[in-house]
RNA sequence: GGGCGCGUAGCUCAGUGGUAGAGCAUCUCCCUUUUAAGGAGAGGGUCCCUGGUUCGAGACCAGGCGCGCUCACCA
């Protein structure tokens, strides 16, 4: 058994390279070295050229090409930053350096010593003085080719396409597809510009409880784990809402938590079970206040990260220049409908539904049919970024009665391109009111709705009692937000190591 | 969970019932400004798994596994 696995084309491309290493060691060459005092960047290299300075540079990167031609050989690395070329002669480095050279692989990590020129195929490029080898890569990495074609088209081969198996190295996916490294340096900018901009307005960044031993501030199944000293279940969170506003009970004006959440359901281009979230509680203002809080950080963001308000998602021109446009819920299902939903209970919304020959199980309550009628008759229209505003009621369980429209509450989400893109209200800080809503939401889950929060937060209610400022509170989804201003069709391509079945074992 | 699709060399893929293929990658030789370098040669396969049909299965059938897309669920 052992003897057929030896025997797969894989693994006689890393004997190859086991041999190499042997022979390297033999040559008294260390295969991993300990650092290397790289002076330049790739990109810096190509950027500043100036002819006939012959400027002398220390790169190091990963060898992804090269064309051997006998006593001398070009071959291009590639660092951070991008890919250079290095020519490499026996005559300048020797023929011990050179029999080094030659047992090198595309994968290597190696470290370049030489002056810059241009070769006279105009490309700017090193001439080696000395190598050095950093690391030597065992495993053959999946290289892809590129060449012009007539029409100056830039035409890849070989390309390492195998959606699951980027997912699952993402360590290969990211040397070899450098379009996939640039969206996460954008996500990571995203991130760092939402910092900035809270923080140059004061608002705190914190970190609370991830393990929890009652899980709200959202509906979804949590993950339970288990505390072995205790002997108590643990939920990880599905939000963390209730305790950031739990500190603006303790008087921060305004807090924010870029946290990971945890939610068990379906997984889809859209569902990763762990996925980032911010959120955001700002005291003493309501959710007027807060879109245009949304419209300054978002234009921020995609000013600072992008250079534009503008952007061509999916062909279609979206700009996210405010004012976004600000839309009624109710008021747009009955533009579309014809249906005032408010006039009906949810018995007369399930007749409606059945007349409209709407799919559904019966056993939805009030607010979830109206969501329903939105979701079909709605959501899809929601081209550029817009409001959706003031919710029913039965559908927001932390937020404030709307000051003037019975059975609303006020809260707004953003949309784009028909998806949501952030969730906020004007916080629910009257504790009898709220802890009623609890209550009838744990009731539900009695009922065996089971996205409803099992028990009541009592410690919240508690909190509340002490008295919470009037607060408008955010939530943006870090990952559909990044989608969105990169232009990726799924969760998983903004997501470094998307969730994925286990492998059965690691091949070989 | 439903529907559709995919699974063949390290990578990208051909192969519609009759000797498992191509390009790149790998190995040997030649080649001191190449860039999908080039020339000559060589090696490399559990055709996802299990059963079935057949004289004969990579291909056809059934079941399974894995993955992708999509619908539903998930505000």
């Amino acid at each position: 058994m052992e003897n057929q696995e030896s025997k797969t084309e894989l693994n006689i491309l890393i004997q190859r390279r086991l041999e190499e290493l042997k022979e390297l060691k033999e040559k008294n060459i260390e295969p991993f070295a300990y650092s290397y005092d790289v002076d330049s960047k790739s990109s810096e290299i190509k950027n500043s050229f100036v002819e006939d300075e012959k400027k002398d540079v220390k790169v190091a990167g990963r060898i992804m090409a090269i064309r051997r031609m006998g006593k001398a050989s070009f071959a291009h690395i590639q660092d951070n930053y991008g890919r250079i070329q290095f020519y490499i002669k026996k005559d300048d480095i020797g023929e011990e350096a050179y029999s080094v050279f030659k047992l090198l692989d595309i994968g290597d990590i190696v470290g370049i010593s030489g002056y810059v020129f241009k070769t006279k195929t105009g490309e700017v490029s090193i001439h080696t003085k000395e190598l050095t080898l950093l690391s030597k890569s065992l495993r053959p990495i999946p290289i892809a080719k590129e060449e012009t074609d007539e029409d100056g088209n830039k035409v890849v081969h070989d390309q390492f396409t195998d959606k699951e198996l980027r997912y699952r190295q993402r360590y290969v996916d990211l040397i070899v597809n450098p379009e996939v490294k640039d969206v996460f340096v954008k996500r990571s900018k995203i991130i760092t510009q939402l910092r900035k901009f809270m923080d140059n307005l004061g608002i705190l960044e914190v970190e609370t409880p991830i393990l929890q031993s009652l899980y709200g501030g959202a509906s979804a199944r949590p993950f339970i784990t288990h505390h072995n000293t205790l002997d108590m279940e643990l939920y990880l969170r599905i939000a963390d809402e209730l305790y950031l506003k739990r500190l603006i009970v303790g008087g921060f004006d305004g807090v924010y938590e870029i946290s990971k959440d945890f939610r068990n359901e379906g997984m889809d281009r859209t569902h990763n079970p762990e996925f980032t979230m911010l959120e955001v509680y700002v005291a003493y203002k309501d959710y007027e206040w807060m879109m245009e809080f949304v419209e300054r950080m978002i234009n921020d963001v995609c000013i600072s990260v992008f250079g534009k308000t503008e952007f061509d998602i999916d062909g279609t021109e979206i700009s996210f220049k405010a004012p976004w446009n600000r839309v009624s819920m109710v008021d747009e299902i009955e533009k579309e409908t014809g249906v005032n939903v408010l006039e009906h209970d949810a018995e007369g919304l399930k007749a409606i539904c059945k007349q409209r020959k709407i799919d559904i199980d019966g056993n939805e309550n009030k607010g979830q049919l109206i969501d329903l009628l939105f979701e079909i008759s709605v959501q899809d229209k929601l081209i550029q970024p817009t409001f959706l505003i003031d919710y029913p009621v039965e559908l927001s369980p932390l937020a404030k009665p709307h000051r003037t429209r019975a059975g609303l509450v006020e809260r707004f989400e953003g949309f784009v391109m028909g998806k949501e893109i952030c969730n906020a209200f004007s916080e629910l800080n009257d504790p009898i009111d709220q802890k009623q809503r609890f209550e009838d939401q744990t009731k539900m889950h009695e009922e065996g709705d089971d996205e409803a929060p099992n028990q009541v937060d009592e410690d919240y209610i508690r909190a509340l009692e002490f008295g919470l400022p009037p607060t408008a509170g955010l939530g943006i989804g870090i990952d559909r937000l990044t989608m969105l201003l990169t232009n990726q069709p799924s969760i998983r391509d903004v997501i470094l190591f998307p969730h994925m079945r286990p492998e059965k074992q690691v091949k070989e």
